[in-house]
DNA sequence: TAATAGAACTCTGAATACAGAGTTCTATAT
DNA sequence: ATATAGAACTCTGTATTCAGAGTTCTATTA
């Protein structure tokens, strides 16, 4: 009794499949996203790819280029601390409320704690970072207010590819689902102010952890300056 | 040195009418938005209405229809709840890093309020609404992470719509314009702590105000129960 | 050889055309 | 008078076409 409207839309399909071509790091930095190259790719026609280039756009992941048509947009530590800080406090809001909240989801709890120790054992980052999503996403959902998933969908389009990434190489931080587990405990103990001090500094520890990295292979794959038009 | 690129887009004007339309009450609750009829209205094809619509759809603003088409998401307390404790955490989020920062543009602080009690005096709505978001944007700017009044967009062109319907009849509250300068004050001693907690309370007073209202004409204007199919 | 006019090309945004899903209307049968 | 088959209509999503802005290439000239 719920779905009912199936989506068999092609701009979403469009939408997904670019999206994730882009998280999946199928995309150089500085390559142009033609239209005309992508539908062909895909078998549809201009228009779909289009409007799911527009949505793309007008939620930050894709820049206007300089001369022509669209590219990835580029991004640096700066941004990447302006998103966290962000996540921080919805985060933050989130967990105090799920804390509050007193749902039979929560049961669910140690099973995404489970899954997420297993894929950093697996070792894809794919995984991982799909891990890390879920986590968080079942936090939004104990929160009861619909509104926190639905804002960092945006976030997380561009969190992804940061973290893929940054986890590419070097080994994962394995603290991460230590801390996933203590914010989990605090919310099951209902104390909500230890909950959101927890995810809070979650996030802000892992905000901490993309810096470095970003900051010691800059050279070769951040590249934060926006080359001027000479 | 900085614009450069003017956009004579027709989708993003067209997305502006349509929204100008929608926050002015131009539209019933339940009539569905025809791209055709848009298109003629505004002397364009259907192809930046689609587009315009689809942005619009994606920011929550336009449900999908059972039937046929689109027509503005039904609003409720809840929903407004929902929207108003994310917008508290954000705006005191950017208050607090407001009250850290150091930037000349807090000079700007006493026109804002200024403005704002002009506007109440003067009478008209949506001048109200403007300088109330105004100062807010001006807080934002403030903080300086400019996620933050983008991530706020969404919520404001969703919430001038509610404030339009309520602040349309009975009389605009005067109290706002005096915490929005307690609020400045903070900003301008450099009190984080108070600052933030001053902002946190304003949203959740102005959360009450609307709730207030619309549960008193609830019956003729809010319409929250989805309408099943039979 | 270096600079430049302009031809050819690329790519986008917008308009128009097309096909299909679902709704409403109408006329017939009970 | 009411129910129902199906014709006609509405509106959407997608494809195709068109026009223009900006870029790149080429050939001519100083």
């Amino acid at each position: 009794m719920t779905p009912l409207i199936a989506s068999p839309r092609l701009v979403d399909q469009v939408y997904e499949a670019i999206l994730s071509a882009i998280t999946n790091g199928r995309f150089d930095d500085d390559r142009r996203l033609i239209q005309e190259d992508i539908a062909i790719e895909l078998g549809v026609s201009r228009q779909p790819v289009q409007q799911a280039l527009l949505l793309l756009r007008s939620q930050g992941l894709l820049r206007e280029a300089p001369g022509r048509g669209l590219m990835l947009a580029p991004f640096d530590v700066v941004h990447m601390r302006h998103l966290y800080e962000i996540r921080g406090t919805l985060d933050g809001l989130a967990t105090r409320k799920a804390a509050q909240s007193s749902s039979d989801l929560i049961k669910e709890g140690p099973e995404w704690i489970a899954k997420g120790r297993a894929a950093i054992k697996g070792g894809s980052v794919a995984d991982m970072i799909a891990a890390d999503l879920d986590f968080h996403l079942f936090l939004y959902k104990l929160s009861g207010n619909p509104l926190i998933a639905e804002s960092s969908v945006t976030h997380w389009s561009y969190l992804r590819r940061v973290m893929a990434e940054v986890l590419m190489r070097g080994e994962t931080p394995r603290e991460i689902w230590d801390q996933h587990e203590a914010i989990l405990n605090a919310v099951v103990a209902r104390d909500p102010d230890t909950a959101e001090r927890l995810a809070t500094m979650h996030i802000s520890h892992a905000a901490d952890i993309l810096a470095e990295r970003m900051a010691d292979d800059n050279k070769e794959n951040f590249t934060a300056e926006s080359k001027l038009p000479t």
